[in-house]
DNA sequence: TGGAATTACGAAAACGTATTCGAAACAAGT
DNA sequence: ACTTGTTTCGAATACGTTTTCGTAATTCCA
């Protein structure tokens, strides 16, 4: 490997010399500084990263915590895109990525530790149990950090808008004359938490009692816990003539159950989805979905964290909320009267 | 932050025998080691991590190629649940990820550079185009490297065998009866080479005359690439009976133009898919596919990618074919004649 | 008891870079 | 001519480890 020693050696200058020219520290001729950097280039040099950071105690990395526990992680979509998004927005700030875990050369670690050791210079909190001790360590550390879909106090996050669209979504099925509505909702998080929270206010809002029976507890993600939900439904005296499903791929579940009992999608039950990932749209029927904007999301998320990472001063913490948008599919019929 | 040299002084001896101490070294008296590493855990001592590269040249990290052009990356599920593994059984064995791409501060580079500069132990290759000169320069160079789904001279690599599973699910219609098999295939990669080898091969072993007209170049993972291919096998004065498609999700293009022609699956038309994608699994009806063991693929290949870090004069390059497995749904009818 | 072998430790150098501070050279202003 | 300022460079130090080699102390064996 050559070095800064050999440049400044081929160069007849000092080893400080090449190091401020190759940084343009702005101490040297140009003349000078042209020369070394053409040198470089000749020698094809590459700086030590390890010396670099040893040096300078950053390392133009940053962290990622993904752990896809339940395979609701890397493995799902949303977060894929969101992870593939993130690296592209790093990538192109020159940062590099790597993934953080409670692991060190064998020894358990906590995830800031993890960081420490690592010394990256920021960190993107993604799909983690966010009210885990280990995770709100490293929030209120030293360390930068950009949360996705939680925000913690004085915390830049980025989040996907899920009371705008369990709003929207209601509210679209309201507008075409539904009032019996089937809500079927993911783990108790604040995702959630959140999509009630649109749901309700949805109702509230065109005058429509929420009746406890059309609100059933399923999974993210899970097509069979789908189905479960949707046998529940449509099993009440008075079934909804409408059902909101979690997400895509629980509503899979719900589908086959729906063709099984011989109802058909929308003529006898309109349905939605939530996430509008590419399946989605494939589907006949193609579903009426929320769709997150999951690639803005990662993209945001790291230009707001280098923001932070590169103006520790002056950078305000900041809620940023990105917007989907309704793909309107054919599973939602008018309801006449 | 606390180095050894706080240490050495809280337990009054030299920083050598600290960090002897605590690496194992042996030259130390048991005594001490205990009373070093028992000091070392109170003061929350942390190595740093760039002085230790600095001085060993290694990192304890493993840089991974993974470009998502065309999205057919990590965005594809058989990648995001290779990457997953890849990442779990690295964890465990004490190793960190980090992406590789080819902008360094802003700088291009080639993914050599990019893997010298950040000093990966080694380096695991998938889903990017295997001809480029900058892949072929990493993969001869001196660093580590495993592939993923292709194969050079020299260098270990893990595979999905994909004669295999092309011939199994061929066999498989034949078996059921079928002989005029349509097969839609995705772009030239030596991934489709070897799907049409074990097509081609089946066919040969069951005395089945292979028809030109029923071969048709199509997309991976693209579902108006299905629907496109589809409609060309139909509208053939001689239909096939059976048509099989490059991968799960350029099969829902295909069901949709088979609904709309109003084929019903499997009484009018037999189909099979590939990858074996959950989603295949909650269609209706479900798809009989190939299930490439991607979790396995990401596992042995950074397996083997450490071994040959960690043994790099007695480990020798090997090439791992990872099996698959028929996912038997009911897309695939039994023909009498 | 004398020498050899073993054990336990430390001094010092090295890894490659960034940065502080001072010096030299020269220009500019009075 | 004397100060003052500016430009360009280099010597030296520091970042925190690991590792070689030497040495003192202890044990072993004949």
């Amino acid at each position: 490997m050559v070095t800064i020693k050999d440049i400044s050696r081929a160069c007849g200058v000092s080893p400080a010399t090449v190091s401020k020219a190759l940084n343009d520290y702005g101490d040297i001729s140009e003349e000078t500084v042209r020369m070394v950097k053409k040198v470089a280039k000749e020698m094809h040099y590459l700086p030590n990263s390890a010396a670099r950071s040893l040096k300078t105690n950053t390392t133009h990395n940053i962290g990622v915590l993904f752990v896809d526990e339940t395979s609701s992680g890397l493995t799902h979509q949303y977060f894929s895109l969101i992870l593939n998004s993130a690296k592209e927005e790093a990538e192109a700030h020159g940062y590099d990525i790597t993934f953080i875990c409670q692991n060190l050369g064998g020894r358990t670690v906590s995830f800031l530790e993890h960081c420490l050791y690592r010394k990256c210079d920021g960190v993107l909190i993604a799909s983690v149990n966010f009210d885990s001790e280990p995770v709100h360590e490293l929030v209120h550390s030293e360390v930068p950090v950009v949360t996705i879909d939680y925000s913690f106090d004085n915390v830049s996050s980025v989040m996907s808008d899920n009371v705008e669209g369990s709003y929207e979504l209601t509210r679209h099925l309201i507008s075409l004359g539904h009032e019996k509505i089937g809500f079927i909702h993911g783990e108790l998080t604040s995702v959630t938490n959140k999509r009630m929270r649109g749901f309700f206010k949805a109702l509230e809002d065109y005058g429509i009692e929420a009746r406890d029976d059309y609100i059933i507890q399923g999974h993210f993600n899970d097509p069979s816990s789908g189905t479960e939900a949707t046998d529940l439904l449509l099993d009440l005296p008075d079934p909804p003539t409408a059902i909101m499903y979690p997400d895509d791929f629980t509503y899979l579940g719900g589908m086959a159950e729906l063709r099984r009992r011989g109802l058909s999608i929308p003529e006898d039950i309109s349905v939605t989805g939530y996430d509008g990932i590419r399946l989605s749209q494939v589907l006949t029927p193609a579903l009426t979905t929320w769709h997150q904007d999951a690639e803005r999301i990662g993209r945001e998320s790291v230009r707001k964290l280098i923001e932070t990472i590169e103006n520790p001063r002056t950078c305000e913490p900041e809620q940023i909320m990105v917007s989907g948008s309704l793909y309107s599919g054919c599973s939602v019929r008018k309801l006449v009267n």
